[in-house]
DNA sequence: TTTATAATTGAAAATGATTTTCAATAAGAG
DNA sequence: CTCTTATTGAAAATCATTTTCAATTATAAA
């Protein structure tokens, strides 16, 4: 479904619908996992054996474009992608396989404001990350 | 006063005080924007003539070891470095020109905490930052 | 102060991720 | 089905960062 429609607005872009795109697509749309462009590549050859790394890099890219994923910021490195939220959410991460939740910040937005404006700035945007383990890796580690 | 205690702590871990060093350390402890490796070398070669970037980097590392350091991500890239935060507290960057605020968030973690078990998640730490345009900058777009 | 030793240096080479180039291929409008 | 043009993957190029290495230098010991 989702991939559906993320197809679909590739289409409306103006851009072909390719199998390698489709695979890239399939993969990235439906993930609960920050994946590299590479663990992307891997995963999608299993629907296009053909698939190049520079096409994953390149559909990303346009997935980017269109606000369907968002690149995920670590702390152990920034080349990862998400689905992008529904609206402005928050993020959790498991540190160890990557499983992200999205969350609603009660409107932190006015005490964020508030702080900025004491200090002289004029906020435009914000990051908020959780980081920690999944209940998944959690039982894993105690085994 | 800060470069010296940063210098002292750099000896107490059995570092030696090269002229190089010194020069990375003055320039990445006084200031008040988040500098890339490039940048500090471009700012530290003036007390060191004889600096190579490399040095640059390794000297980084430490700082960050050593935990005096901390590596902003932002928007356009995740190699900029900032003197850490005393204690916990969130940042304020500017697009601009990077200059950086620290604020102290009144205690979000028990929020935090209870949203991420929600999700099944233990929480390890987080990150805040606000994003927007200093009052400098500001001013001098409007001219 | 001098000496000896081991850490540190900067240049150049190596790496790893990402981007560009380019000729061959394939989507999709007509 | 045909034609045009976007898209492809491989190889080369690029960029930031890391490693290698011989020369240098900080510092502990004499």
């Amino acid at each position: 479904m989702t991939a559906q429609s993320w197809l679909a607005q590739l289409k409306d872009h103006g851009y072909r619908l390719t199998k390698a795109r489709k695979a890239v697509v399939e993969t990235v749309a439906s993930t609960q996992f920050a994946l590299s462009p590479l663990e992307v590549f891997e995963l999608a050859k299993s629907a296009c054996p053909s698939l190049g790394v520079v096409t994953v890099y390149r559909t990303l890219e346009k997935l980017e474009e269109l606000g369907l994923i968002q690149r995920v910021h670590q702390h152990d490195g920034c080349n990862a992608y998400l689905p992008h939220a529904d609206g402005h959410q928050h993020l959790i991460i498991c540190q160890k396989c990557g499983k992200a939740v999205y969350f609603e910040g009660d409107d932190m937005d006015t005490f964020f404001n508030k702080v900025a404006s004491e200090h002289g700035y004029t906020v435009s945007d914000h990051w908020l990350q959780l980081f920690g383990i999944c209940s998944k890796c959690e039982a894993a580690v105690n085994r």
